[in-house]
DNA sequence: TAGTGAGTATGACAAATGTCATGTTTTTGC
DNA sequence: GCAAAAACATGACATTTGTCATACTCACTA
């Protein structure tokens, strides 16, 4: 019997998921947990064989807790909506066993969960294009301002916050602009969003 | 029997409401639609009681579907992640039949489902503390404005698009951040995406 | 019917934004 | 260790954006 905990805030799908799960034969849902800190707790107190654990969390994210399990022998499968290049990289230094998308059909968690228990890895299969695609262009310090920009500051607003002149926030902004190819800050945010480029 | 269509277009919760619902004894889970459109055509050829439906799909959003569906004998009930206040405008004016967010316990679907078949209506809480919150200020020609400045367009763009002068267009803008209380157009933009006001 | 208010429209002005040439510092590859 | 490239920073300048006073139309109503 594989034991299960599953992680996940949206209440919806964590009892969704646990219902789906608890129809196969040799799985079982011994606990749920609806944020970072909890998921730990009840790994820690239940020993499962896996746990099921979605990034975007309440008080810890699911990477930050996939980075305290690594060597616990519990294996960890992170399951997010967002094939985002920075969140499996993370995942994949955390030694992770699997990453799957919510977007990819249910059938294939249980499929996922049986392959890992077994001792292999799963990933789905949008993270190998996502390889391909296109990396961020934008600096450090241009990505601090496009996050200020989308936050409705001015120009003046975030010179004052990272300490440095006018001239030089637009400066900024004038790149950002030319390497995103696109001719204004509201441009430049739906298309650094539509990239998934934002942290 | 419950007879029940299923629209959302994350795959995994998909099959994993469907799963729960399946467990229920007077419940059946006939047809899983993957975007509004195939919601409509599944709803118009089974004939169940009810949709459960996504509002953020391709396609077609669940809140077109449901508003095509106002006449229909199929009751729906709106599953979304969003309490917004022009979403849950936007359903009640469709003659939904309940609004439950993803957020929810997974056990309240059920007995909502069951509360809705029997005649009466099902709102989350936290919709009727929203529920008569603010009314969008706008007039119809300042929303023009406000989407086309929500695309990139430029004030000299949105003149020439709506055959007004650039003055007029600047007029707009400036009536629009005072409304709705912010002082740039990046944050006019957040501010209505935020109340749920864009079509 | 005159008065009120909301919606639409304009242009003058001030402020913020975007461009560009230029210089300095930090990283990187050899 | 050193040249080249990349990142960071600035100010002068032109354009775009935001504010405000003003005016016209239309619907409502006292």
């Amino acid at each position: 019997m594989i034991r299960i905990v599953i992680a996940e805030d949206q209440g919806m799908l964590l009892g969704a998921l646990g219902a789906l799960l608890d129809l196969e034969e040799d799985m079982k849902v011994i606990a749920k947990a609806r944020n970072g800190e909890e998921a730990l707790a009840l790994v820690k107190q239940h020993e499962p064989d896996i746990c099921i654990m979605d990034i975007e969390m309440p008080l810890k994210s699911g990477l930050d807790a996939a980075e305290e399990l690594k060597d616990h022998p519990c294996k960890v499968v992170v399951l997010t909506t967002f094939a985002r290049q920075g969140y499996f990289e993370r995942a994949r230094k955390a030694d992770v066993s699997g990453y799957l998308l919510k977007d990819s059909p249910s059938d294939e968690l249980a499929s996922a969960i049986r392959t890992i228990v077994s001792g292999r890895k799963v990933y789905a299969p949008e993270l190998v294009d996502m390889a391909y695609d296109d990396e961020n262009p934008l600096t450090a310090r241009e990505q601090e301002v496009i996050k200020l920009i989308a936050d409705g500051k001015t120009t003046k607003e975030i010179a004052k916050e990272l300490f440095i002149t006018n001239g030089t926030v637009r400066n900024y902004v004038s790149v950002i602009l030319d390497k995103l190819d696109v001719s204004n800050r509201i441009e430049a945010i739906s298309r650094f969003k539509e990239k998934g480029w934002f942290k």
